[in-house]
DNA sequence: TATAATAAGGTCAAAAATGGTCAGAGGTGA
DNA sequence: TCACCTCTGACCATTTTTGACCTTATTATA
């Protein structure tokens, strides 16, 4: 009894396993002609189904030529990663806290020296600082998800 | 599928890699017609994707005889760069800006795949748009100085 | 040598092609 | 039944494509 929010994410799922790299592409539009259903559901599927805590990223580019690209993230041999990942979502992030965590993605062999160093730059008090940000701590945890997603990207 | 901005980019690009000196000379009325289409796009395709943040420079003649020619700037005269980039950060700078200077300096061997990743990705309106920023843009801006200075610093 | 014709390229705004958001209606399972 | 999914539609945002009209340089000609 699959609704059809299912059928699409079954649908999707095929598309990636056959997929090299685990990435695929597809037009909204196309997929929701395909299943006859309004557009707006597929994005109720990518948001519900696709998201980074589900294992997935999803980038979109609207415009001619449009399209929405699925990339799954790779937990395959990192528990600890997916753990991290899981436990700051939503949370607020001192630049200390960070820093550790940076540090031990370095470690670990996960970041090299340099791309530890862009990041911690990133975000230090020095670029976060400002009135621009409502709450640095809030943002920083969003910037580190990105980073752990970033790096259980399969195709990098 | 690909939107015609984007053959045209690529076409381009292609006719770049195989000229000596990073320098080629079009018609933008002949690429038009190969491309078959109004010669105005041609300049959609240039000012969207060969700026000077992009690491391009375009320069173009008139009248008889008249052409465009696409310069493609070399990280190797990195004085002028620096100041250039200074310009183009600015203190506001675009998304799509933004991922044409990190592109321009992965294809110049200053960031890897992954760096230019990391930081592509911390830019994205997915990380950025949040009721917790005031001005994106802005904050670009600030996070690419950040980026430009670890990339200069000679202990790296 | 003016002047007209021709041969480029430039600008800008409207239309077309995508995708996004959000609130409310409709289902469904414990 | 009640909380929690799912589905829908009206309205929004971004990117690309097109076309009408404008500017500049060169060349031919009176």
């Amino acid at each position: 009894m699959g609704s059809l929010s299912r059928e699409i994410e079954k649908y999707l799922k095929a598309l990636l396993e056959n997929a090299k790299n685990g990435v695929i592409e597809v037009q909204r539009s196309a997929l929701s002609d395909f299943f006859e259903c309004v557009p707006s559901q597929i994005n109720y599927v990518l948001s519900t189904r696709f998201t980074p805590a589900h294992g997935y990223i999803v980038e979109t580019r609207r415009g001619g030529g449009g399209y929405v690209r699925i990339i799954r993230l790779n937990f395959a041999n990192s528990d600890k990663l997916k753990l991290l990942f899981e436990e700051i979502i939503g949370t607020e992030i001192s630049q200390n806290q960070a820093e550790g965590l940076l540090e031990y993605l370095k470690k670990e062999g996960i970041l090299t020296r340099k791309e530890t160093l862009l990041i911690k730059n990133i975000i230090s008090d020095k670029v976060l600082s400002t009135s621009l940000i409502k709450n640095q701590d809030a943002l920083r945890s969003r910037i580190l998800q990105s980073v752990l997603a970033t790096i259980l990207r399969e195709d990098i």
